[in-house]
DNA sequence: GAGTGGTCTAGACCACGAG
DNA sequence: TCGTGGTCTAGACCACTCA
């Protein structure tokens, strides 16, 4: 006996999933919804919620909720997102000095000037990723964007979480939608690090591509 | 200002961390950590949920709440786990014939027999992960594990999702805990597809971690 | 100001686990 | 049988968006 929350989520993905409710629309008003559900409005919001997780929909504040755009997948490959057609993107530079876990990710001292990078893209108008890029003030470049000569080599650490809720808000997902977190960072020949990054790409939007050759050496060896 | 539920959460976080609630500790009932907190049961049953996407908690109908055991991450790297130290492993091998996505994913003609490896880790009796690779027959090696000469170029695709209902039962875990879905495809220097393999880790459990070399022709580039 | 979603309450009833 | 978590109700009040 499925729940009655699975069964309105279920009628809802069918709907959208049939094309009665188009990519961009507006749902009814929730207490509209209930009603025609006949259950009442926290057990509506429930089925909304899942549909919020599977990326379905789209919840805002005072606007209603709305079915989104088909998920066109990116793919996140050595640092850039494709494609890039039709992805707008917003930058805002801060300058602060290193404090926290930032000291051991950059591998500098405490206080040490930085300049911060908070990129964040839109498709079509809806939040897609963020991302807080940190290099030290010296090395900043003149002009964005940053892969620069000099680079040795990038270890990228993945992992999947839910967004804290600040990560939620600004991309505008549910609290339980799994993202992607990638946390970057680059060093030069020195071994010195010119730039960290924090990625956070929302699952249901983005993949990460690694590609590896494997190089005579490596492919002898036994496990 | 925070929600009554993050605030809740953020205490029972600290709680956990502070070891005032210990790992396979259960929790006071809902209803009275309800009274304690001074708020309604959803309002705090929706704490808990949030503590439950995290992998901080387990729910057990008619039990209770209980803390988890700390995790202990393991790192991917390139293929294997680290560390391996008192990791248990079970293969289960299968022989089958590709369909569905192993055709794509093999680049194989419908119904070339394949041999099917389904690993399960454990770790302190508790599933950790699980990957499912597969070899076409004719690949398969005399003796396991298969890191083999002739691999040119591994394709890593990650992506962050809640596991299906049958990974969330065999790795016992939230059906609302993040995993990292890594899909590998390894190609001999022919392009030829050697194997294949779909891995699921529990994205409190484990990282991955993706390390590149930057040629100098690379370093040149701009954009 | 009107309409929307966001949060929260104070209950009720059901389903599961263990003694 | 008892205590647990799981689901649901019928409201209330607040915060946000837009005219």
């Amino acid at each position: 006996m499925p729940s009655l929350r699975d069964a309105i989520a279920d009628d809802l993905r069918a709907q959208i999933a049939a094309g009665h409710l188009e990519a961009g629309a507006r749902l009814p008003s929730e207490p509209r919804l209930a009603a025609q559900y006949k259950v009442s409005t926290p057990t509506l919001r429930n089925a909304l919620s899942l549909l919020q997780a599977e990326g379905l929909i789209e919840k805002i504040h005072g606007k209603g909720n709305f079915v989104r755009h088909p998920l066109r997948r990116l793919t996140y490959t050595g640092g850039l997102l494709t494609p890039d057609t039709d992805l707008y993107v917003t930058i805002r530079t801060t300058n602060l000095r290193a404090r926290g876990d930032l000291i051991p990710l950059l591998k500098v001292p405490s206080r040490t000037p930085l300049t911060e990078f908070l990129y964040l893209t839109h498709q079509r108008e809806s939040p897609h990723s963020l991302a807080r890029i940190y290099v030290p003030q010296d090395l900043v470049p003149a002009k964005l964007p940053w892969r620069r000569p000099g680079w040795a080599e990038t270890q990228e650490t993945v992992t999947a979480r839910v967004p804290t809720p600040e990560e939620a808000s600004t991309l505008r997902i549910s609290s339980t939608l799994a993202v992607l977190a990638i946390t970057r960072v680059s060093c030069d020949t020195t071994g010195r690090v010119v730039e960290a990054a924090r990625l956070v790409l929302p699952g249901d939007r983005a993949n990460a591509l690694f590609i590896s050759h494997h190089t005579t050496e490596e492919r002898g060896t036994e496990e």
